[in-house]
DNA sequence: CATGAATGAGAATTCATTCAT
DNA sequence: GATGAATGAATTCTCATTCAT
């Protein structure tokens, strides 16, 4: 959660409409070409303002990314939870927690991209303390998930768990980095053929035998 | 192994080495911190000396990228040409190309890491033309594997096969950044299940029912 | 007048003024200096300001210049093109010329130090590829009207034409490196004795053989 | 005259050739660039050396600048020297001093073309003390021959003699800006033909009519 | 709400100079 | 005498941020 109660300003008029318009300008604009390298100045230009002009609405470029990554861990977390909280199996969990991820991408693609390439350095600064809960809480959620799958003999119990967790979670999230949303595939269509290639891999299993 | 033991100078030798080591160092930190947020002296530090000292064996923070990445990419080049030379079937070329990938990780996981993170961006530069070219070719050889693997028989026809592309080649190199030299696993231990996964998928395939 | 009286701010005026102000202020320094050894800093001082704040008016110090060589360079050809279009006779178009020279000494003092000692290394860069064009018309200018002249008989024609191309030219130009604005003398009357001398010479005729 | 009796090193060996080669190739690239504009590496490299041996043979860039300007200067005294004691008339002096000024132009170019652009920021410097003195015993010898010719009326009395004295000298001198030694017109030609012009004028003199 | 102008803390880079070898 | 590697101070430029209007 950003910084919660600012000084002053912040949520005057012009409604969170306003707000939440150069919010997705800015995440745009740091998805495209980095945080670091983003100037207030590119924000204001893609806003059609001067740069000082922001300030009237944000307390800090930093404050436009914790509230960006933050707003969308909020609604990850409300998707995630309600998928979690379902009593699903393991399988049809794993399924439930791509296909929601694929739509938060879909909903979020700038965020997540924006989550992809910042939250590592990030994660060093208090503020941004939140990251390091919602990785702690992304590692349970998946983790568990595939070793409660192992356990049930629907995973495969010859692979490292660990490795598989990582390679789950990467094959979901790399995807913000060419998704692009109105695409010809939606985000259920992509979820399906994403999870098809990591349940039963692409290869063709021959008529008796599988396996290399 | 870059920058290993010694944190500060071991300026014995001249000529190339000392070069090489510096990269190292400045690949390292970029790695960790990103391109636009080193600072030259971030750097400098690490290779203790001071910030003006770098010029004297570079022209510029952009030009010692630029020799990290095209190091990288031209060592990767020639493991991947072998492959690709090989005459191999597609599964085994897959095979092949996945190893070699994890084994150009292991030697230049801070490369590879920058290479993720940073060359949607410079592509935009004549300077990094080099990366239009290599992510060419990258295509060329993964892509038209797959697309030889589906018309072999050997690879599901049922899977978009683009989708299919940048799924398994953003899966191996997002290794990278979890990924740390000298770990428990070997690069081909990790290739070896990053193969198994997606080539056979995670799940336990029933006696009788196959996908979901 | 460049910069006259208050030595800080006035900066009541908003726009084009306060450019012309700080661009006055900058080729005071550049004249006094040289460009080289004129830190923005000290352009900065002078204008009563931070170095940074330049920025926000021009883009680069090597801006400045050449915003402050292409006004001047403007404005002369303005005067000179009224001068060699009045049809006027060589040895009227001399003093025409001259005279002009003197006023946009007069005028931009400090535009005409500069250019004189730096145009030399100046017309390398592209960027100030205008000077070689300004150099070339001004050679056609002063150069044509000697020849026009020594045609018609009003100037000697046993002096080399080149020579008194540049004797001429210098004659007039070098008078920037110590001519001050508001001084006794009023351009139009060291125009005068230029001339005078430039076209009588500064030697007492005997009263009947002259020359040497 | 250059600080004399330098603490350490300067002029051991290898003899004073090769300390004059260095200070003709610095002078070289002093006129080209403009002292400010010049690096030692610059230098060095029209040397043949690397920046860090030039300060075998000279303390500072500066300690070059200064033995180049002095070295010129005091030869052009023993010049000016010789003429202004010879006890000639006033126009005879100024010719001799006119054809002295070219020669020492053809012999030391560059030394000239530097203190034509250094020399009015230089002369705030302590070190460069002996440029003031210098300009000073100019003033009085070129002034006063004026006057005196004045006097003897064999110079105008109807023009501004300080004018005449900036005229004569900067006329003079800023020929080295276009100077080439070894090109078509000898020193003495170009005295010949600029004490022409200075004297009589460039305007061909009506049988009856004098000046305009 | 927005602008225009400025601030001030760095940033990358340059370069004269030093010095051990 | 010369080299190679470094130093450290200065320089140009950038940019988040402030604030009076």
């Amino acid at each position: 959660m950003p910084n919660t109660a600012s000084k002053k300003k912040t949520q005057v008029s012009g409604g969170p409409e306003r707000r939440r318009e150069l919010l997705d300008t800015a995440a745009e604009v740091f998805a495209a070409q980095g945080y670091n390298a983003t100037t207030v100045r590119k924000i204001a230009d893609a806003a059609g303002m001067l740069a000082g002009s922001l300030y009237y609405h944000f307390d800090s470029k930093e404050s436009m990314l914790d509230e960006i990554l933050s707003t969308f861990l909020n609604e990850l977390w409300e998707g995630y939870d309600a998928v979690l909280g379902a009593g699903l199996g393991p399988r049809e969990t794993i399924e439930a927690l791509v296909t929601e991820s694929f739509r938060e991408i879909d909903r979020h693609r700038a965020a997540v991209a924006i989550y992809q390439k910042e939250s590592q350095h990030l994660v060093d600064q208090p503020r941004f303390g939140y990251l390091v809960e919602s990785q702690r809480r992304f590692e349970e959620a998946w983790l568990g998930t595939l070793e409660r799958g192992v356990a049930d003999g629907v995973f495969r119990a010859d692979l490292d768990v660990r490795l598989t967790y990582r390679f789950v979670r990467d094959t979901v999230w790399v995807a913000a980095s060419w998704y692009r949303p109105g695409g010809q595939h939606s985000p259920e269509e992509i979820a399906r053929q994403y999870l098809s290639m990591v349940l039963d891999g692409i290869a063709v299993r021959g008529p008796g035998a599988g396996g290399s």
